[in-house]
DNA sequence: GACGAGGATGTCAGTCGCTGTCATGAGCGT
DNA sequence: ACGCTCATGACAGCGACTGACATCCTCGTC
């Protein structure tokens, strides 16, 4: 269970995700075929398929510790849950962005290699779709996390959904950003930009 | 350009969508073949990809006039693009979710259809992600139109981003409401809960 | 030190989504 | 009649992905 990793040559998976990235990178995604992937890793296409269920998912496979960093973190924070209707829902939003500005500051790989990714999934209809998928499980899962925690069912949907929302932009301007700022501080800013954003009262 | 549907069987793409919503409601998505469509509809598999790029398309065929809709819309809106910082941005908000109201009057199908349509793809990730994918296209085109009409590239990105989550909410409420409560209403209570889900100042 | 279990890999065959190419046949104007 | 256009059919082919079975290394056990 704690990955030992093998008799064989061993890393196999991460030399697999390296072979992935670097033809991507190199050729585009849609040039690059599985074989090829395999071939450089010096293993087998059915083998690929056993580390990573899809050929796009090589590219996301980190995703699920994101997950679990931000769960982790909105589970553990204080939200008022006693509160009266208002207050239970903004401080939701609230513990969504402290999870995320938590995130940006452990979780993510240097700027470097997100931009190089990021041009790799730009470049390509079917990537972005997943890691759409991935940002929108996210959600559910921050949305279910809130849920637990006492909030009713609209608000935690909403601050879950505003949350990520505010990340995705965040995370945009931040690999766009040619001055190379923190990832937090494009969190920060996006997060109190929703205050600015949003009409006062109505 | 107007569809002089064609010296053949007229309307073979919509035969073919109807062929396709049968078969992947009845037997899912994964276990109908593109050959079974065809045949259904009394055509080629090649010439269903003459009609829509992808398998998944078919599901999805409507969502360019959405959001030509909400495009129009917004850039049909008193924006107050002279206003100063913080009003720029709200205005923003706002006019999006006037024209999300819009569309939700004019656009949406019957619940029943819009019910079984969600139960196809709830129930296959692939057409989850280029579900997300249509949103997201949608978030990009509003996001741009606002910068167009004056507004800050933040607040346009946050506005757009965010008056789609909210859109997301409403239409999740909607088609899983037992009350069968018009959609626009979920629209409007989406959009007004964002209000109170977020952080007063700060 | 042989032996059996388990797990990661290789091999093979097959299905299906999707594409390029060329042929066919109906309608339409001249 | 002639040819043009255009939706469709017919084929051939690539590549992603899967299921089934064989192999082979490593380790624990006797």
């Amino acid at each position: 269970m704690l990955g030992l990793v093998g008799r064989w040559e061993p890393n196999a998976k991460s030399r697999l995700r390296q072979a992935a990235m670097d033809l991507y990178a190199e050729h585009g995604f849609d040039q690059t075929t599985v074989a090829e992937i395999a071939e450089r890793a010096g293993l087998t296409e059915r083998t690929f398929f056993r580390h990573f269920t899809d050929k796009r998912e090589v590219l996301f496979a980190g995703s699920e510790r994101l997950q679990e960093l931000l769960i982790d973190s909105v589970a553990a924070s204080s939200l008022s849950v006693g509160a009266t209707a208002p207050f239970a829902g903004s401080s939701a939003v609230a513990a969504v962005a402290a999870a995320f500005e938590a995130a940006a500051a452990d979780y993510f790989p240097p700027v470097e290699y997100s931009r190089q990714r990021q041009r790799v999934i730009d470049a390509n209809p079917a990537l972005q779709e997943r890691e759409l998928a991935k940002l929108d499980r996210v959600a559910a899962a921050l949305a279910s996390v809130l849920r637990e925690r006492g909030v009713d069912d609209l608000p935690a949907a909403l601050a879950a959904e505003v949350g990520v929302a505010a990340f995705k932009v965040a995370f945009t301007r931040w690999v766009t950003d040619p001055a190379d700022t923190a990832l937090i501080e494009h969190v920060r800013d996006a997060f109190a930009g929703l205050d600015a954003v949003l009409p006062t009262g109505s």
